[in-house]
DNA sequence: GAATTCATGTAACTTGTTACATGATTTA
DNA sequence: TAAATCATGTAACAAGTTACATGAATTC
């Protein structure tokens, strides 16, 4: 159901086509909500029925035509319903199927339990770089879009992904010397 | 898909009713795969159905019919092939409804947020405590059972789950502490 | 005596994933 | 000139959620 409110929460910002709040999810959401662009089509055609967003087709010269969707006062009105009212359980739903083949490590084997788990720290060593990326152009975007106030509540959901992905990186680190001990005594 | 699988891992160890199946999730897998008991019993039916479990129906005087799980050879080489085959991307989806609505912070103020954020701080020193719980009772069960060596991965998910989490009460004080001064700018 | 846990699910609905389709434009 | 990206989706399927149903046994 978040999807709709991102999608909602974005189009507050400015108007956007499908194609550019996937980009958008991408860029500034991906830490917080994985979305498939063909999620964000289909939420948009259920919320043009609701009235909470609205589609102009925009003709280009030379290029595609573009449809870009707005958001109704009606869709505003939704939206900020659901950013005020946190549920009562703000705990996270998890599904991590990486964590759970190394809860049934037994059958893995060491030598190949190490080689996946240096390279589950090589993935997560890439999000950090991909986050300063996002932690840059974030600050660029919102200066230039004047949108220096939002810059501040991004920052946080930033910060937050960086020190949930260096525990992921520590803990690889410890699990890894583990492992060579473990290693070592057979 | 790794729900099945998660199931199949645990009938591994012993044979189980579907409601054991769902208690077993949920002091032993919670932190890495939440799942809700309706969905636990359809799988079990499908499963059945490609006969990587067998059912049997066990009569106990004064009691309920007990309907125990077991798994079959196939299901045993199903689940072996998943567990050795890591995926290429080893990233867990994120889907967190809590930091999107931290994102879009500006709608919600500063004394709300404030509020919300301590209140997720103290959830989540709930859930080390919960999971110290955990931590006792995976000791004494496996050595109960029989499973020492399991209890060296169960560990390793575990020393995961508590590092995730105090990361995510270092991001609450953190930010906690920028929000206060941010009121006391204004 | 009331609430919770044990024990089993079904049905309807909502979300999320995967595969496919089209064709221009831009970059290596 | 080949690959990637821009730009738009649709269709089929898989997985997850919510609400409901039943009733005994146990604990407060």
């Amino acid at each position: 159901m978040s999807l709709r409110y991102g999608l909602l929460g974005l189009l507050c910002y400015q108007r956007m086509t499908g194609y550019e709040l996937n980009k958008t999810f991408e860029t500034s959401l991906q830490f917080m909500w994985n979305v498939k662009a063909s999620q964000i089509y289909r939420e948009l055609l259920k919320m043009q029925h609701e009235k909470l967003v609205t589609s102009q087709i925009e003709i280009q010269d030379k290029k595609f035509d573009r449809k870009v969707y707005s958001i109704t006062p009606l869709g505003k009105k939704a939206f900020e319903e659901w950013v005020k009212k946190f549920p009562q359980d703000l705990l996270a739903p998890i599904r991590d199927e990486f964590i759970m083949r190394i809860f049934f490590g037994e059958t893995i084997g060491l030598e190949n339990l190490l080689f996946e788990i240096q390279r589950f720290k090589k993935q997560q060593e890439g999000e950090l770089e991909i986050l300063s990326v996002v932690e840059k152009s974030a600050k660029e975007s919102s200066i230039e879009d004047g949108l220096e106030e939002s810059l501040f509540y991004w920052t946080l959901t930033i910060n937050r992904a960086r020190k949930s992905i260096i525990a992921e990186i520590e803990w690889a680190n410890e699990t890894i010397a583990l492992i060579k001990s473990k290693k070592g005594e057979s």
